[in-house]
DNA sequence: CTGAAAGCGCTTACAG
DNA sequence: CTGAAAGCGCTTACAG
């Protein structure tokens, strides 16, 4: 493997000029840059990051924090970042802190902390006070996505804000019986998307003067299958059944879907559903959703983390914007039909 | 940030001898080694990957290569991969190849070559000569997952065992008329899954004497929706309409479903469908499958990367095993009820 | 078992 | 614009 020495040779001059042509660091004569490019390209030179990195105190390296790959939310994150990264020329280290029991731990007190990396970007993490101080630390960019990190760069949805337009869509149908299924408890702890979602979800109920039955706000995890139990539950009991459910995520409302068939009742005419996310499934099924793109906002992570590396003021971009999408899955309830 | 020296100030050592302590090449005395620990310990001590890797020529730190992280299959290998490696101490680097036309050649050419990594695991690729080439110049471990790499330690299920397998199970419930819906083609480059495993099909229904009508062996993308349309011109023309289906994924499987069920066919009653994964989807669907747990892939994936970097013989261990779960998406053709 | 010293392959003031 | 030299923070023969 050939290395900067070798260019340097190569080209006649010394590895500084190389260093300083290839990086763009300094300046070089136009001639002189020519020549080194093309002896670095003619020996096939590959720059050593680790060299690199431990001179410069650069490491070409963006670290993603993320409670899993498994679910679409996540995957659909990564997917953006990686993409935006590989575009800037950075590489993507992937910290998974949600499977296994000490990960979490091993994460955040070590891997972090390596110098390895240049920024990270955590998705849908709350982190404790003490794991935050760990993280500050560093020194290093920050941007959050989804949990918001106290006093660092956030790229978030309004939560609050489409959890009331969805239900309020629903309202407006002529909805009163309706009912939420959001994310369960041992998703509280990291997303805490739960939460603010079924407070929009509240809040518009409120406002409307509509008192959900009890059981009509019910948890599932965050899955066809979960939402498909959650929502058979639900809609078991004929006399205190809800004739709409605003469900936290598109795989939870393809899953009541699939519940409300299996009980022989239809969508919309029987039940309306409604999601968030904007999951490519959606369309199958004809579901209303808000679509979040979690890949635009991987995208706009990097794009913040970069800004925040060249320390460029990241103006504070507000909600992430999401789109109302409506589809065949939510109608006017059965009763006030012609 | 405490450095080696710092360590060794504190303990009363030499740097050289808390790099030993620390790493466990070479010998240190047991009271030595304690007082190095505890004077990592106390000052927060985090060893510079950079540095270390400079020094030694190793780093930690595994790439993982896919065509994308948004399908259900990567998402998984890239879960058990992940939490294999953080087990083990290391880093995960993500490349992927997949979005973005010039970010293949960039991760081919580029990145890998970066010195950064110990070992790469590459996932359902399938590489040119020349990638091969460049990617062996490297001169690190290599274990292909899916995408068999020539001369390369490969994780791989049996493909064209499992897929007769899942055509024999539907030809031995009676029926005959069975079609098949496979990988588009643009999937075909890096996958080559839909290949293998209509060929799989293909033999099982020659040896059972069975030949399939024209159009009966369709493509789709890996997706419900890919599936639900493929199902839909499937399943359109009554006259020539398949009693079963081998989908060679679980979501182009219940895509199949959902669109047996929005033309009003019953499954299985005058539909059997089958699929390829384990995807947690099946379960609500009754969906009967062969399960691969991608995961696992992953995780052997990292074990046999683990042995080649210590040099240990890596066995051909074979096919990764498979599972055969029989739901309720199978059953006798209609006709032949009773 | 331990230490002094060279070296990993770059980058970057510093001087010209 | 260019080069010589120091240094980034470790590891590892080498010598004892």
């Amino acid at each position: 493997m050939p290395g900067i020495k070798d260019v340097a040779a190569h080209a006649g001059v010394s590895a500084a000029t190389v260093s300083r042509a290839l990086s763009g660091n300094g300046a070089v004569s136009a001639s002189t840059r020519r020549r080194v490019l093309a002896a670095a390209e003619e020996l096939g030179f590959v720059i050593s990051y680790n060299a690199s990195s431990l001179a410069s105190g650069r490491t070409r390296n963006v670290g993603v924090v993320l409670p899993g790959v498994g679910r679409w939310y996540f995957a659909k994150v990564l997917e953006g970042a990686a993409s935006a990264l590989i575009e800037a020329g950075y590489d993507l280290t992937l910290y998974n802190t949600g499977d296994g029991p000490g990960h979490r731990e091993s994460v955040l007190k070590e891997m972090l902390r390596r110098k390895r990396l240049d920024a990270v970007i955590t998705v849908a993490l709350r982190l404790t006070d003490e794991e935050l101080a760990q993280l500050r630390a560093v020194d290093k960019p920050i941007v959050a996505i989804g949990g918001p990190l106290p006093g660092t760069a956030a790229i978030r949805v309004d939560e609050v804000g489409i959890s009331a337009l969805a239900t309020g869509h629903l309202i407006s149908l002529g909805h009163t019986r309706i009912a939420h299924i959001g994310g369960g408890e041992e998703l509280e702890r990291d997303f805490q998307l739960g939460g603010t979602r079924r407070t929009g979800y509240e809040g518009a109920m409120r406002d409307a003067g509509l008192t959900p039955e009890p059981g009509w706000v019910a948890s599932a995890e965050f899955s066809v299958a979960g939402g498909f139990r959650a929502a058979k539950a639900l809609l078991a009991r004929p006399d205190v059944r809800p004739t709409a459910i605003f469900c936290a995520a598109d795989e939870i409302a393809v899953g009541a879907i699939l519940a409300a068939r299996d009980l022989g009742l239809r969508v919309p005419e029987d039940l309306s559903v409604i999601g968030i996310d904007g999951h490519d499934m959606g369309e199958v099924f004809g579901l209303t959703t808000i679509s979040q793109s979690p890949e635009g906002q991987g995208a706009a992570a990097v794009a913040a983390v970069l800004a925040l590396m060249r320390n460029e003021p990241v103006d504070d971009f507000g909600f992430f914007p999401t789109e109302f999408v409506v589809r065949s899955s939510t109608a006017v309830p059965g009763r006030l039909r012609a």
